[in-house]
DNA sequence: AATGAATGAGACTTCATTCAT
DNA sequence: CATGAATGAAGTCTCATTCAT
């Protein structure tokens, strides 16, 4: 069927524009997403851009939140749920670098968010520090996680994302999932092994 | 106190510009900081700006490594340097959330730096992680720290200033240091307390 | 009430398109009377005014003389047939007040469309013109007003006309018919030499 | 000397901007005077114009004031200040006709002001206003006008605001001062009950 | 060295009109 | 007849940089 319905045609221009400014912004960043390039690259008229989006910032805004759910859907697929939360944190640590290396642009997307789409970008952030603190208080429930309260989960949460964000920064280039001292380094930290200061309630045990 | 180069230390023109784009990023950002706003604040002619840097974008990338001079100094003079390894760390991390509650601007030019003057950029993380990593080795070789590798301690570094700038950009807004629960949570983390997972060997010792 | 020609009557959308066009041009100007704007108010979609009007300045150009008639009307009907042409002059500038009571978008339409709509304006302007015009020279005839050849009638009734036009603008926000300072002003004046009704102190010379 | 000091040159680049846009909006109005237009007549960038005024509203509204000042002292310098009141608003009457020979955009200023400049309008019409008024409180305190309150003069000011308006619109084509049945109109109308000049038939009474 | 007016490319957005459905 | 997505020209304004003074 080559003809398709209007509503049709109407989702694909959209969806084109949205691809079009996610792939602008990971290659070049916001500033260089001008309505002029979204719409070249989507190969509609500029005038079109805002037959879907009333203006450039809304759909700036709406970028980071969706492609986070992506991630999200992306990490959650490859979780083996019968590990232990210690394991979990090292496969999702390991799916994050995996999802960097097929989508290059995330990362700059969701750097550079934060000051080109405050709103979405503070969205993304509440949602992955719920996500983390749910699946902390499991544990802790589990008694997998050593004692922390709910408000030092939410810091621990942060921290996560600020390890994940400055790694994958750093390491991610390769296009081939985390290098391997990468994943020693951070499991060793995150398990649990850095210092082996005086005060260690598991070494007076 | 901006600390300029040699040559530059009797511009005080020069200097001028330097302290008004400063303030301006750290108050409004990068993208609000044009030669116009910069010349105004510094009360000098728009052309006057050329005589003194060879365009906008250089000076942009000389601000963020200048800065983080200073926030390096300012923690390391509130360094115990007879405590250890792990202390230290604490205090360090203290003490960024101090020099923050001084100058509110610099994470808002650490952030955007990456995006406005990557170069910059750049040039600070090294500079930090340079840092960091020559303070792991030498609490390695105190036995102080586990077993990492140089590659891995790099890695660590980086997770450092992830959680620093993650953390910084959530609990900082007080205007008053480290809320106590983000040091203990810190605390707790980074001296390794996070998972009792099964294969830890401490708890076997 | 508009007023359509005969083959409009029975066509409720366009009915529709031209009183959303009215509605929108006394309320904002000409400037905001859209197309995009008219068809929403009248629900329809944007296609559809180019199915009822070959474009956009036919229906600006048709707005003016079709509420001018109504106007005529208006006043028409409240003017006493039996006075002299004195009173029936007061009578008119009274229920143009009371009309623009009514009708507060009236003065707006009659202004923009000397800019927006010319073409309308013209007929407009003629159609009041020759109204007055004809109404002169029956005073003349009955020899109620002085000596005016037809070319100054036409003047004189280019003076009434701005005259109310000004008056209007200045002095019937209140939405209230004349204010009575305006009333006596204009009646002293426009009495003056115009007409030579009963009780016009010259005729006792 | 072909050298002009930076001062002068701004000047003339300002007072060009200024003369290009009177002229456009002359002849074709407000809505065709583009920046775009105006810069190009006036042989500058565009941007340009945004170092002489801050907006393009800003120059609009100028316009209008500015050359109103224009139309006052020319008519001032027409009038004979030894003639009575009513002779001499035969003489403004006639010079502002002589004005719109001279300058034929003027009435297109005034007229689309209303809607394009509102604010310098609303100035230039109280302007007009306030100078009639006070012709009019002199020649009532020389008992040469009638029995009107201040109230009422300033109605009588409006009328003849509009008057000239709607006349200069209708007649001023020719491009070469009053038709004298224009003329002769006005001096009959206006010279009926609103002066009580010596050659008045009533005062005989 | 300092000045600041001038430049012109490029950004976002609006809107009358067309046309395939 | 009705629809509404698509078009693309045109509008205002910003800003880094240059250059004559």
């Amino acid at each position: 069927m080559l003809k398709l319905s209007r509503n049709e045609r109407n989702d694909i221009v959209k969806r084109r524009l949205f691809k079009a400014a996610a792939d602008i912004v990971g290659e070049m960043g916001y500033a260089e997403a001008s309505v002029a390039r979204i719409t070249a690259r989507a190969g509609v008229a500029q005038g079109t851009f805002y037959t879907h989006f009333p203006n450039r910032q809304d759909l700036l805004d709406r970028l980071l939140p969706e492609l986070g759910q992506d991630m999200l859907a992306f990490i959650k697929a490859r979780i083996d749920t019968g590990a232990d939360a210690r394991a979990q944190e090292e496969q999702r640590f390991r799916a994050f670098f995996d999802y960097l290396a097929e989508q290059p642009g995330f990362l700059r997307v969701l750097n550079e968010a934060e000051i080109f789409a405050p709103e979405g970008h503070r969205r993304h952030i509440d949602n992955i520090a719920r996500n983390y603190v749910s699946l902390f208080r499991r544990g802790r429930a589990a008694g997998e996680i050593g004692d922390f309260t709910d408000a030092e989960l939410e810091v621990v949460a942060h921290i996560f994302m600020g390890a994940r964000g400055y790694l994958g920064q750093r390491y991610a280039g390769g296009g081939s999932g985390a290098p391997a001292h990468v994943m020693s380094a951070y499991s060793k930290l995150v398990g649990g092994l850095l210092f082996r200061a005086g005060g260690d309630k598991r070494r007076t045990t």
